[in-house]
RNA sequence: GCCCCGGUGGCGGAAUGGUAGACGCGUCGGACUUAAAAUCCGAUAGGGCUCAAACUCUGUGCCGGUUCAAGUCCGGCUCGGGGCACCA
């Protein structure tokens, strides 16, 4: 018999074209059914797809295909992530228009993205870079600024000064500059804002309901978030009448210890706390903090410096003087920007004591060991001594007493402190979205008019421009008209962080080409929120914060019904290269191109489900592939091999009526189906799965095996488990499942069809193994009747040989039978 | 430093407290072939005793505990990975 070989390329492209002009995967607001919006992180357009993004669209591409064949209306989108830096260097570096260079990448990773099969709606395909969809994200910016939410503040940002150029924080590698190497120093400019800290509460308190998201990232979430409880406490200066440093504590319990207070260098009032004959020093050190900041966060053992104001705070529990000082590890973004210092009770302000030879006043004592020496700050839990009225309190007691002693007598209160800073959006960069405002020098700051959205990027720039944004050279972008007053006025020359652009996208899916509007109440009503995000775990903090952020606050506007954009969260493992992480230096990239060339995408999908679960990393090896396409081979010719055998519309016999191996067979096929039915509900465990298909093909041989000649009753079972088998693998290799599907004579696509069901009384064998132990230990394995009563069970166990045997001249003391798994038999 | 997650054959990894190592990769042996590729069959945690089988002991990073029964639960270590990092 001629056979018919495999080949994946010649079957792949006649069925990704077929798909195409059908446009199977369609998809439309469909009421008659639940809906099932399942969502990858979409690219960024670098030029050629890398097997990441093989792993993260395999993966949300087969929970599509499993839940449209389970009823669902499932929506599977896809897009581009375009704006950013890769464009604009390579802008810089050749000349290229970034525009075109991003377009091209686009069309070149669409058509990767459609060889590898994935079920995508491309009519709803969106790119972040085009105008019909920043003028919306543009748009959003705006009903930010109106509530309040967005603002402009002159903030630190990194500064690269040799390229006299700001820097992205993951510009800065190691303190660094990504390009030349030099230390990056903090420089101050006017920026623009989003009052993300507005929402840190329920930020917080919403990852409760976020109950299909990894503990891991919530724990992420949570820590960066970072909400503390404390007290503000305000010190009178004794050198300056009226002013006053306002602290923030967690431990208002140590108060009677402060033998120092410690301003950030770039503290608001420290000009004026500075006396004439420290000010020299104290400028020096300011200036050097300012450039030994990246610096010093390269060094593992951080030396803390420090130089004396002049001045000193009056502590009010205590009326004791205490020196102020400027030291740089004060934070002027965190709290108050000043610090009350207790060396006894902080390590690191007990560093700094020591250093700098300060006091050191134990004001807290360890109970159980009161006259302990301090050798180095006591951080644990005691008792107030030297704290006055509050002497003898237990500590914990004692922060709620002295916060409402201060509260009472005007001098602090308790507050609540987040580590969560507000999102600096401004980028001083070409290739992002233009911030849509104005500067008059009569009104201020004017938001453009909703109806001039989008604000377009010019072309007539300079790209090499230095130290400010590329935009702020065009001639035609930046001169414009106040639109209030109608005087000359300047355009925002700063675009957008790409995140805000990432922010929203899954919205602009649901209505891609709504002009009117970012899209409609009736689209996110049905579609939202998103069933199950699927994506890299690096995006676990910023990404997926701040597109939370951006729902909570559009929901506030009353955009959107829902406050949580993401139900269910899957974060994937990196790819690896025999053991290390794939990267082009170490050139051990894989080419997505050469896997379709060789093997087919089929492989290359069930590749890389097969060998880790999806969270885990993944070790893309060259054997892996082979050992895939040896099994996607072995299933094409069960199928094809077998053609003459199958009948399309079988008709399966009562199970009393099956012969035994047949029986066994339509038992194999329920348990199959029920086992991979169930390992990708739980958690989309696809190496268990994939491990699952292998078994019940190689299940099929064997019945084959066993057999010269098929009778009607073989061919109608044999049927049934092959037909159920295509389904099973169906939403793993795609493009074969769909051709074996013709070849057997399905009038429709195995894509269309239904998954299939199991029967519980079926997916079980008539007889099973049972095991009998002798005090945990297994001593023999016997065959029983599925059905088999406890009492039989135990009865049976007993009167085995070996079990008899190792019974002699001891005494049975208890006996414990697990149906369908054990009988443990304990003697002494 | 703080927080989190892991450690199972040569490798990737399976295992609702109930047969540890499913499934695969690799390796070894065999069949088919003039030969090779492909394919098919078998073996594959370690040790003891055996010609062989039967049998038996030890094994999930280390030490201890709970339990009839522990890779799984609890306590204490250890090694590896990740996140945050002067957050007062």
């Amino acid at each position: 018999m001629e056979e018919e070989k495999y080949f994946p390329k010649e079957i792949e492209e006649k069925r990704r074209k077929l798909w195409e002009e059908k446009k199977v995967n369609k998809v439309e607001i469909d009421r008659t059914k639940p809906k099932y919006y399942v969502l990858s992180m979409l690219p960024y357009p670098s030029g050629k797809l890398h097997m990441g993004h093989v792993r993260n669209y395999t993966i949300s591409d087969v929970i599509a295909r499993f839940k449209r064949m389970n009823g669902y209306n499932v929506l599977h989108p896809m897009g581009w992530d375009s704006f950013g830096l890769p464009a604009e260097n390579a802008a810089i570096q050749h000349g290229a228009d970034p525009e075109t260079w991003t377009l091209d990448n686009i069309k070149y990773m669409k058509l990767q993205l459609q060889k590898l099969g994935i079920m995508v709606d491309w009519d709803r395909e969106i790119a972040s870079c085009l105008p019909d969809y920043y003028k919306w994200t543009q748009w959003f910016f705006l009903q930010f600024f109106k509530k309040g939410l967005a603002y402009k503040k002159e903030a630190a940002v990194n500064w690269c000064p040799k390229c006299a150029t700001v820097l992205a924080n993951e510009q800065v590698i190691d303190g660094k500059c990504w390009r030349c190497d030099s230390i990056a120093e903090k420089k101050y400019l006017s920026q623009w804002f989003l009052k993300i800290t507005d929402y840190a509460d329920r930020l917080l308190q919403d990852l409760d309901k976020l109950t299909g998201w990894p503990d891991r990232v919530k724990l992420m979430q949570k820590n960066w978030i970072g909400k503390s409880h404390g007290a503000i406490l305000k010190f009178k200066v004794k050198e300056i009448d009226g002013l006053e440093i306002p602290v923030y504590t967690t431990r208002p319990d140590t108060v009677f210890g402060i033998t120092y207070l410690v301003v950030a260098p770039e503290y608001k009032d420290i000009d004026k706390l500075t006396t004439p004959e420290n000010k020299e020093a104290v400028q020096k050190y300011r200036e050097n903090a300012s450039r030994m900041t990246e610096i010093e966060r390269l060094s593992t053992e951080r030396v803390k410096t420090g130089v004396p104001l002049g001045t000193h705070i009056i502590n009010p529990f205590n009326n004791e003087e205490s020196e102020i000082w400027v030291a740089d590890y004060a934070l002027v973004d965190y709290g108050t920007g000043a610090v009350m210092a207790v060396p006894a009770h902080d390590e690191r302000d007990f560093a700094f004591a020591k250093k700098y030879d300060r006091k050191i006043k134990r004001v807290i004592d360890n109970p159980e060991n009161p006259d302990a020496p301090l050798d180095e700050a006591y951080v644990e839990p005691g008792v107030l001594v030297n704290s006055g009225e509050f002497t003898g309190m237990k500590n914990e007691d004692a922060k709620k007493a002295i916060t409402e002693y201060a509260e009472k007598n005007g001098f602090g209160k308790a507050k609540t402190q987040f580590r969560l800073r507000d999102w600096l959006i401004s980028r001083q960069r070409y290739w992002g979205a233009p911030i849509p405002v104005i500067n008059c020098p009569k009104c201020g700051i004017v938001p453009v008019p909703e109806e001039d959205l989008p604000v377009l990027l010019p072309k007539d720039v300079d790209f090499s421009v230095k130290g400010k944004s590329p935009l702020s050279t065009s001639p035609t972008f930046v001169k414009t008209k106040c639109p209030v007053c109608g005087a000359d006025a300047e355009r925002e020359t700063d675009t957008m962080d790409t995140f805000m652009c990432s922010n929203w996208y899954y919205y602009r899916y649901l209505d891609a080409h709504n002009d009117k509007e970012a899209f409609s109440k009736e689209a996110t009503d049905y579609w939202s929120p998103v069933d199950q995000y699927v994506g890299g775990i690096e995006h676990a903090i910023l990404h997926l914060l701040y597109a939370r952020f951006f729902t909570k606050a559009i929901h506030d506007l009353g955009i959107t019904g829902v406050d949580e954009p993401f139900k269910n969260l899957l974060t994937q493992g990196m790819v690896l290269k025999d053991g290390s992480k794939m990267s082009k230096s170490k050139g051990n990239t894989v080419d997505p191109d050469e896997i379709y060339e060789n093997y087919g995408a089929d492989t290359a999908r069930l590749f890389i489900l097969s060998d880790s679960p999806p969270g885990r990393d993944f070790d893309w090896t060259d054997a892996g592939v082979e050992g895939c396409y040896k099994f996607v081979n072995r299933l094409w010719r069960l199928f094809v091999q077998n053609k003459e055998n199958v009948i399309a519309d079988y008709k399966l016999p009562d199970i009393k009526e099956l012969s035994p191996e047949n029986n066994n067979l339509v038992r194999q096929t329920h348990i199959a189906v029920k086992s991979i039915t169930q390992d990708i509900n739980a958690e989309f465990q696809f190496n268990t799965v994939i491990s699952r298909y292998r078994e019940f093909t190689n299940t099929i041989y064997d019945y084959l095996a066993k057999k010269n000649t098929l009778n009607e009753q073989d061919k109608n079972v044999l049927s049934f488990a092959l037909f159920t088998l295509l389904q099973l693998v169906a939403p793993v290799v795609p493009y074969m499942s769909e051709e074996i599907g013709e070849i057997l004579g399905l009038k429709e696509s195995v894509h269309a069809g239904t998954w299939p069901k199991y029967d519980d009384n079926l997916a079980k064998m008539s007889s099973i193994t049972v095991v009998a132990q002798i005090n945990g230990k297994i001593k023999d394995k016997i065959e029983v009747d599925a059905e088999i009563s406890k009492e039989e069970l135990e009865k049976t166990a007993l009167n085995s040989e070996k079990i008899k045997a190792q019974l002699e001249g001891k005494q049975v003391v208890k006996v414990i039978t697990v149906p369908g798994k054990l009988v443990n038999i304990v003697v002494k």
